[in-house]
DNA sequence: CTTTTACCTACTATGTCAATAGGTTTTTGC
DNA sequence: GCAAAAACCTATTGACATAGTAGGTAAAAG
């Protein structure tokens, strides 16, 4: 299940996507537009800057930018830089890198197959690829 | 992330399809093969037979059977006996059909395909699917 | 009538989720 | 230079799910 942090932070990137004119999105209308409580985006956004994918300036008139073009943005980035690596299974994490039965297992085969189903269907989804449904 | 209960349920069925000649299979056996605590396995197999899917019988001589056909068996509906209904995000539930914001948000059109995309993925693969890699 | 098996109830430790609360720092406009 | 507006930071909480463990009862066969 994907978890809220990760599907109010994909919002939350639309917002800014829609909104941006040439100054920055304050949290304060992104939370009244997106309906979630301005405290709890506060966490999120956190990671998001964290993790270089907006960029955050104080002060009045300050606000939340993109640092990149939207259409270079990923789903699946930016729900993985939420929610941590994309794994389906934790057969697949790091930490099952040995397991023993690997070798002989007959579900691994079909973890590691829906795994990159999962993968490359965020992946290959991008930020203008929801936002077109609007500019129609 | 799909948990122990789906993916070791998965593997119980998949040890009932491997070894079921005519008697039934004892859980020890099951448990043993798949290195999995017989205990924990217990409770995994009451959900198996509550929702008809294997049958147990008691005694000497007892262990658990399948109910139908191996190849009948989708691993969706394996999965979704264990862990409740195989919803990605919050916002396909039941409980949230009333979501006031469903008519313009611009993410649900995303969850609604990569929902369809794991239900079919899981629902068309089959429990044959994954023993045939044995049988070569 | 003993053994083998399924079946049942209860408990627990750990962790994550989804927030809330309250405060500090930075920046701009007046 | 000071007040307002914004980002930024630390801590805490309640609820729930996961992944088991423990100890027992019932049923069937030999």
């Amino acid at each position: 299940m994907i978890s809220t942090k990760g599907r109010y932070a994909l919002r939350v990137m639309l917002d800014l996507a829609e909104n941006a004119k040439d100054a920055p999105v304050p949290l304060k209308d992104i939370a009244e537009r997106q309906e979630i409580s301005k405290k709890y985006l506060e966490i999120l956004v956190r990671d998001l800057v964290k993790g270089k994918m907006i960029k955050g300036s104080s002060g009045k008139g300050g606000g939340y930018t993109l640092c990149r073009a939207p259409e270079s943005y990923s789903v699946g980035e930016i729900i993985e830089q939420m929610e941590g690596p994309l794994k389906t299974v934790a057969c697949l994490a790091e930490e099952a890198a040995d397991c023993p039965r690997a070798g002989h297992c007959l579900t691994l085969p079909l973890w590691r197959e829906y795994d990159q189903l999962v993968h490359d269907f965020f992946y290959q989804k991008k930020l203008t690829d929801l936002l077109a449904q609007t500019k129609k």
